[in-house]
DNA sequence: CGCGGTATTGCGGATTTCCACAATATGCGC
DNA sequence: GCGCATATTGTGGAAATCCGCAATACCGCG
């Protein structure tokens, strides 16, 4: 999925004229009409950011960005508004979108927003797909080591674990030495600090 | 330090006013006529919110903000402003302000916010907190010790450690368990846990 | 100079982990 | 039913960790 501006506004003529100044600057641009087209566009493999109105005939700009962010979206939205007030602007920054900025506005000012938001938008990917792939990686653990892995990370002896699960000693090294193996790590520490923070 | 909300505005009766509706809300409060008294004042163990008004007779608030925030504090600050622009909020929240209120406003709403920093102010003290005893605890740490704990953080095992610092394998057992001793663990799984995260 | 803290090492035994080899049982899909 | 993945257990030995007891050495402080 390339990394692309979208562009939600239902002024056909101010659709047009940002997404040609987008992609003249390089940065790739889909518009839509309305908060709906957008809506129905949109899953969670999109990257690049949002370029949101805030007064639309039907669903708001503010409300679609509730909606995103109700369904998981992570991409960076940064408000175009005609006649924003400072409670507008401060509830939508508190609720996370990347900026918010009044029309008419300058145009390299509006492109550098966009491509940080692009750039915020591709690190956030980064960071995210290193969480996910040990997500991945404990998702092919079976239910048997997962609760022996909880265990060890939680620095318990084999003995104690047995214990616990009401198994033998050996069938908890088996199930240890096989999430070591599907987790690949060699020692418990190595685990840890692979789990380190993003714990699932 | 009891957390308190700091008050910088130049007109007197607003200062006034809103440090009696403060206190009579059970918030203590302390008031500054001047962006550059409450910056004399300031120290970083300083706990609570700051309440900051934008325009003043010699430094601004945006200003004292900038400063406060490069010598290191981390008080949530909320802006007052009898007139305000879009830009200069966004301006202001983007670069952290914990919030930004058009005077006037409504009491209810004002008070609740300066709860929330408070309470924001409360919670980032206790996270580092956590983070500072820990870094009390490895300062505790003979250099030996540390290194010892660096390879054992590195999932190595005692004869290997023992190899790269040119040591017998009995001495590294021996830092190995003051080590733990200090550090209130009993297995480097939990020393691993423990350090998860915030590294020193 | 003696005391305390740190660093170092050895011995020997208890405990634990690691692993190869081997086997049984259950459940699921073709 | 057969093959495959999973779960389970055992034996036995190599390797590693854990730990008490004991000793030597260096260094800074009073």
């Amino acid at each position: 999925m390339t990394s692309h501006a979208y562009l939600v506004d239902d002024d056909d003529a101010i659709r047009d004229s940002l997404c040609w100044l987008l992609e003249s600057r390089g940065v790739p641009c889909r518009s839509y009409p309305s908060a709906e087209d957008f809506l129905a566009a949109w899953n969670s493999s999109l990257a690049g950011c949002v370029l949101l109105d805030i007064r639309m005939d039907g669903m708001s700009g503010p409300e679609l960005f509730d909606l995103l962010g109700e369904r998981g979206s992570t991409l960076p939205v940064i408000f175009l508004t005609g006649h924003g007030d400072v409670p507008m602007a401060v509830s939508a920054l508190k609720k996370g979108a990347f900026d918010f900025v009044e029309k008419p506005c300058n145009d390299n000012e509006l492109v550098n927003r966009v491509i940080e938001a692009l750039t915020l938008d591709a690190n956030q990917r980064v960071a995210a797909s290193g969480a996910d792939s040990i997500n991945t990686l404990i998702s092919r653990l079976t239910a048997r080591e997962r609760q022996v892995m909880e265990r060890v990370l939680a620095g318990k002896l084999n003995k104690v674990i047995a214990d616990e699960l009401q198994i033998s000693m050996r069938t908890v090294e088996v199930h240890r030495a096989n999430l070591f193996e599907k987790m690949g790590v060699r020692t418990a520490v190595e685990l840890a600090q692979l789990l380190a923070g993003k714990r699932s």
